[in-house]
DNA sequence: CTTGAAGCTCTAGTGACTAGAGGTTGTAGA
DNA sequence: TCTACAACCTCTAGTCACTAGAGCTTCAAG
């Protein structure tokens, strides 16, 4: 049996982050000292290292919750599982996307200039108050 | 002149985050009809479109309200000007490397499921129950 | 002069935590 | 067995950058 502080060792997760996942319900609530401290077993260790994986993976708390759910059906075809997961690298890739399209411009804007120089002519102000001096789309 | 109504058209900011950003001081407060309605000229406009341009490049409300005061007093350096960009470039590059290897981890994941099965073997949750699969670092 | 879209303020909610106050319990050493 | 104190408990509020909604007032077209 693991104390809150010990679990929290064990997956690098914080203490109130777990505390935090026990209300929101990504936890079952931990079974109890007779002083109301939680005590968890291997089982407890399991399912939050599932969550600070999947946590670290970029899935939402409700996503999270949705695959614990099919963890415990099963029964239930795994096609939801993928789903959630393609869902996912979706958002990852258009996140991708983005981020590339403001890497452009910014290394363009830093570039410009080479911080002598007052800033009533500085490269870096003058490219964000013009949207139209911009490469690329964002 | 224009209402919030029309400045919000022209620079695509919705009209409660215009006045949030008036609330938090990134916008000097409008000025006012006798009626209590907020009227912008085109320097609210400039300024607005700065703003908005700067958070579509992901700078914080805060690295903004920085570059602001540096456009307003052009006798400083703009090398701290340079330096926020720099510092937004170097955030933004640790977001992709981070997603890139995401990326690698969830192409891995989904493609070793094809959706058929049921769930207790669904390769989605057995990956995402042990870390130890994974090829890269998150 | 009427109507209704657009404006106003204020409060509260979002996601995923994090911080702090103020009190209680567990445990190692004397 | 006692004591000290680290670790635990609950509860509230704060973070960021908005967004939503209630309940009211003003503006402008017909």
């Amino acid at each position: 049996m693991f104390s809150i502080g010990q679990l929290s060792k064990q997956t690098g997760v914080k203490v109130p982050t777990i505390r935090y996942y026990e209300q929101v319900g990504l936890l079952v609530s931990a079974g109890r000292t007779e002083g109301n401290q939680r005590r968890y077993d291997k089982d407890g260790l399991e399912r939050l290292g599932f969550i600070r994986h999947a946590r670290d993976l970029g899935f939402s708390i409700e996503a999270i919750s949705a695959l614990i759910d099919l963890q415990q059906h099963p029964d239930r075809s795994c096609q939801e599982a993928t789903e959630i997961a393609q869902d996912q690298l979706a958002d990852v890739r258009e996140k991708l996307r983005r981020l590339t399209a403001l890497e452009t411009e910014l290394v363009r804007i830093s570039e410009g200039c080479d911080g002598d120089g007052s800033s009533n002519d500085c490269y870096v102000l003058t490219s964000l108050a013009d949207h139209r001096h911009c490469r690329t789309e964002h």
